[in-house]
DNA sequence: TATATTTGACTGAACGTTCATTTATAGAAT
DNA sequence: ATTCTATAAATGAACGTTCAGTCAAATATA
């Protein structure tokens, strides 16, 4: 009974192919500009297809963005759970990072302009979900940053802040690098962050 | 006849006491999801009272951000154009961007969640004069830097990257502040942020 | 009294959501 | 094979609401 019928393969296609659409138009637009129409048109369907998938804007865009972080977050499981030196720890977050923007610009788009959003109170309980699930990726790259400090590796800095600064690179250097038009690689940039990161920008004196 | 009468002052001091309103109502919500009668509400004026002092949102809105942005422009040009060494600037520019982020919490979380966007095309004359802005000020701390890299103070990194890094530094730590509940004062950062910057996370081997 | 300021009801357009209807499909009956 | 039937998928017109922006009237000021 495992076995799908065409049906069902079509229609878990066609929502697919609606969270691909909204994806799009949300990164361009952010949540709030955004309308069901402009999502229908860009997926190709009527309007109220939409309601046939998603129970509404907001449903529509949560199921997006918990997809997404789900998956980021066990990519990041799987590089904290290796068995390596923080070092490396470090040095595959932050690639693990960059493969992940590079894969998906929209989705670094969209987390990029909500995210500072989620510091202001809100009802949604959806909205206090993606906090949750945000919360919980830095606390695993916190997680790297305690073993770093414990093992004499990284300076006695609080391993938040070092968390917190890490990702504020990699961020950064994911929107200029989609600012001046993502050429080359994003992966290529993986030595200068690491360099700025672990050894800073000062010539040794 | 510079001699200005109440009245002209009053009005003076209704508009920005308007803008004040807006920047809390934009910080919350964000643009498009902030409406005009939110404003006004805040503001305690009238919903007219709104296109009495603005043509629109839309001018609302840029007038609040032009104003910072001249304003912190303004602080950074004179910090670059001090004659002190590269290192020395470099300080300052953080003290610079961590003060004035200190005093307005409210802006820093509009452009923190607006900037984002300003990647994506669009049509606004006003948008357009938003992201030159911007650009301009990353600008000048790219000067700094490639100072810094003359001067063989800094490493040979693109100067665009050491100024994307910086200042990525500076917003994921300010955006933490605010996170936290900023009970003290987000200036005390500054030296965790030019020992990161500077040296780096790693112990020296 | 004349002028400047403020108000809030009003307008028309845009939006999220619903739903009666149409279209497409899969299986049953012939 | 062909027709019939029941069910699922897709549509787009229609609905109620919300919102940016307007304006004639009211109020305050000089």
């Amino acid at each position: 009974m495992a076995a799908e019928t065409r049906r069902e393969r079509e229609k878990a296609m066609h929502r697919r192919e609606i969270l691909e659409a909204a994806k799009r138009v949300f990164a361009q637009k952010g949540f709030a500009a955004t309308t069901i129409d402009e999502i229908a048109q860009e997926a190709e369907f009527s309007k109220g297809a939409m309601y046939v998938y998603f129970d509404s804007k907001e449903d529509l865009f949560f199921s997006l963005i918990q997809e997404k972080l789900d998956d980021i977050e066990e990519r990041l499981r799987e590089v904290v759970e290796s068995s390596d030196d923080p070092e490396t720890k470090i040095r595959d977050l932050v690639e693990t990072h960059l493969t992940f923007f590079e894969e998906d610009k929209d989705f670094f788009q969209i987390i990029a302009s909500e995210q500072p959003r989620l510091g202001a109170e809100t009802e949604s309980r959806l909205r206090e979900n993606m906090r949750e699930r945000c919360t919980r990726g830095l606390d695993l790259i916190e997680k790297v940053m305690q073993d770093g400090v414990s093992a004499g590796m990284l300076k006695e800095i609080a391993p938040r802040l070092l968390a917190t600064g890490l990702v504020g690179i990699i961020h950064a250097f994911t929107a200029n690098w989609i600012l001046t038009g993502g050429e080359e690689a994003l992966t290529e940039r993986k030595p200068v962050i690491l360099e700025l990161f672990l050894d800073g920008a000062r010539v040794r004196s």
